[in-house]
DNA sequence: GCTCAATTTAGAATAATTCTAAATCTTGAC
DNA sequence: GTCAAGATTTAGAATTATTCTAAATTGAGC
């Protein structure tokens, strides 16, 4: 008998972790995934949804929103509040932090992260901790330059 | 000549943290931090307006908004942005965390804070840092306790 | 092929925040 | 004290962000 080639792994992990939370994998999530995993420049939930729509025309917001609470659940992409105003939206899982500028709002992703720092937090009997979100605020190189 | 009574300070700090930031102290920017300190339940902007209009029913929700930006700006309060949904506000300054409960939603304030380890953060060249601010995400004990 | 539940869709509805323009207040210069 | 200039407040409209609704579509398991 020949050998087979192995059937490759079909968009593996998004597929799993989505299982694992018992939902299904949809071409729109995973178009919603790869939008943001094509830029990560933390977009709104209203960016992600016009760069979806550009690949799938027929795609809605209603959607889109359905899709990152999906894909947030399932842990493959993280919500980032760091203002009033729209909810930015990183898939990137690693350990890191972000950087608002009070000025201008942008964000920076700072890869350093505290939260090894975890152990030093004791919470009270009973609460059960998921995840630990460090935001740093200040100025960005070019408002800091500005407000001199 | 007798002597007379020093004038009580006059609010102090809160009159002279608006002052150093150019920022006048008005009967509402009072009422606002007052409403706030009364009770430090994370309160949104909107409870805030019902809680201020109760002592002083004139007052409006633009200028409540004002207020709190104000009060932010001159570091007497804090803005708290943990979810989608309302901005929350909190005047206490001293260093701690926020527990949010992805479930139900509800804040805790957690004394302990992993901002000392603010020393462990390298910031690239030209970023200023002016706060950081570490949320701790998961189930509160009642939340954790039905998903069981 | 059929059934059931999950998902998507458009659009309406709601919630949160910002804007606008006019009225009021405060401060500093005279 | 009086006035002008600028800051602040106000009501309500406008905008933005998010959620809801009900009908249509899809996909998995039988």
């Amino acid at each position: 008998m020949n050998a087979v080639a192995t059937k490759p792994p079909p968009e593996n992990s998004l597929n799993e972790r989505l299982a694992h939370s018992g939902l299904r994998l949809t071409p729109q999530r995973q178009q919603v995934h790869e939008v943001l995993r094509e830029k990560m420049d933390h977009p709104t939930a209203d960016q992600v949804f016009m760069r979806a729509k550009s690949k799938m025309p027929e795609i809605s917001m209603a959607t889109v929103y359905n899709c990152l609470d999906a894909l947030v659940t399932c842990g493959m992409v993280r919500q980032v509040t760091l203002d009033r105003g729209a909810t930015r939206y990183c898939p990137n899982m690693q350990d890191h932090s972000h950087f608002y500028c009070d000025e201008c709002g942008s964000v920076y992703d700072i890869l350093q992260t505290i939260s090894a720092a975890d152990a030093g937090i004791k919470l009270p009997r009973g609460f059960r901790l998921k995840l630990i979100e460090t935001n740093l605020h200040g100025l960005c190189p070019d408002c800091a330059a500005k407000a001199k």
